[in-house]
DNA sequence: CGGTGATGTTAGTCACCGTTAACACCACCG
DNA sequence: CGGTGGTGTTAACGGTGACTAACATCACCG
């Protein structure tokens, strides 16, 4: 097997750079709205550099949506199975969310949004994982709520995705040492009625 | 003035029919993802038959989001004005968006996400609706919790907007009977948090 | 020190898209 | 019944954008 020697000091961080580059202008501006040379503008080398790095401009987006649900997915799993039980199983969650949101507003953006452009062998994979996060919360739900039927706890548990991801729509109304404790406090009492 | 007369019967319907259509295009695939022979096919017409109704396609956008949050902006200055006190006028603005939000997901989706697409004249024309709009809520809200910075009410409403339309990523998994008063709950108990 | 592979450049190709042009139909009004 | 205006058609144009080709650089390894 050839090692994949890394030519230079700082090369660890090119596609990693370029893929944080996109997730900006993509939340910006839509993945349609973005240009391979708009990309390759933002890193410093233009336009079609970016083929050393990604196969296509789908695949970068693919890349970019399967890095984020698979650390929103693992992040979740860990938490819930280091709680002592449902009720900071669910606090954990939530304190999570909350930090991706308020640290990552644009990866957050792109994850729901641009799932439509991601092809076909991909895109399965990224709703899989999408799907065992909410799994994650439902099954700390239905421990709490075990009354509820799984439909209505999937409902309430999209809806406080919405609540909490809300971030990106009111940037710098408060700061996060403010927004963190009010995003938490109002999707708990939201997750107390359902 | 001329009168504009109206060729045929049905024809009252034929500007709607495309905005309609529109509206589910672009919350499907965006605004760059959609093309003007998309609109066309949509509606039975091919290609730039649209140029006879709308001068282009940022205009045609334009005048959806125009319509839309003037609807919204009317509705809950309507409301408003109309409850007794702040706690129903409140309840009212909820209803409001729940109604509108689980009868018209797509005008939602594309109101909050294709604001970037509309040239200058009219976004700003939209931007100040929009505003109108949150400040409706926030003067409800600061009539009911008067010790809170106008700031920290801003972010909860722009959160309890996340919540609520938050309807078409949790598609088909409640009936609206079921979906309507739950929403409204949970918004209200997040909103009783701020 | 020659070779190799990673990374970048510019020029070109090909498809698609927004828009306009030129033409056709047809309902209605005088 | 002839014109007029609203509505539709297809063909073309110009721009842009994703991707490829051909070539350059340069760090590193034997």
């Amino acid at each position: 097997m050839t090692t994949a020697r890394t030519p230079a000091r700082e090369r660890r961080s090119r596609r990693a750079e370029i893929l944080d580059a996109a997730a900006e202008l993509f939340a910006a501006r839509g993945f349609h709205g973005v240009s391979i040379e708009d990309i390759g503008g933002a890193v410093g080398t233009s336009g079609p550099a970016l083929y050393r790095h990604f196969s296509g401009k789908e695949a970068l987006l693919a890349e970019m949506l399967l890095d984020i649900s698979e650390r929103l997915h693992a992040s979740a799993a860990e938490r819930v199975t280091a709680a002592p039980d449902a009720g900071s199983a669910l606090d954990a969650l939530l304190a999570g969310q909350v930090e991706f949101a308020l640290s990552h507003p644009a990866l957050i953006t792109v994850h729901d949004r641009e799932l439509g452009n991601v092809p076909e062998p991909a895109r399965r994979r990224i709703r899989r994982l999408q799907r065992l996060y909410v799994e994650e919360w439902v099954t700390v739900l239905s421990e709490l709520y075990p009354d509820r039927p799984p439909a209505r706890l999937r409902a309430a548990t999209h809806a406080v995705f919405g609540l909490l991801n809300s971030t990106p729509h009111s940037a710098g109304e408060l700061p996060p040492e403010a927004m963190a404790p009010l995003l938490r406090a109002m999707a708990r009492a939201a997750l107390a009625e359902v």
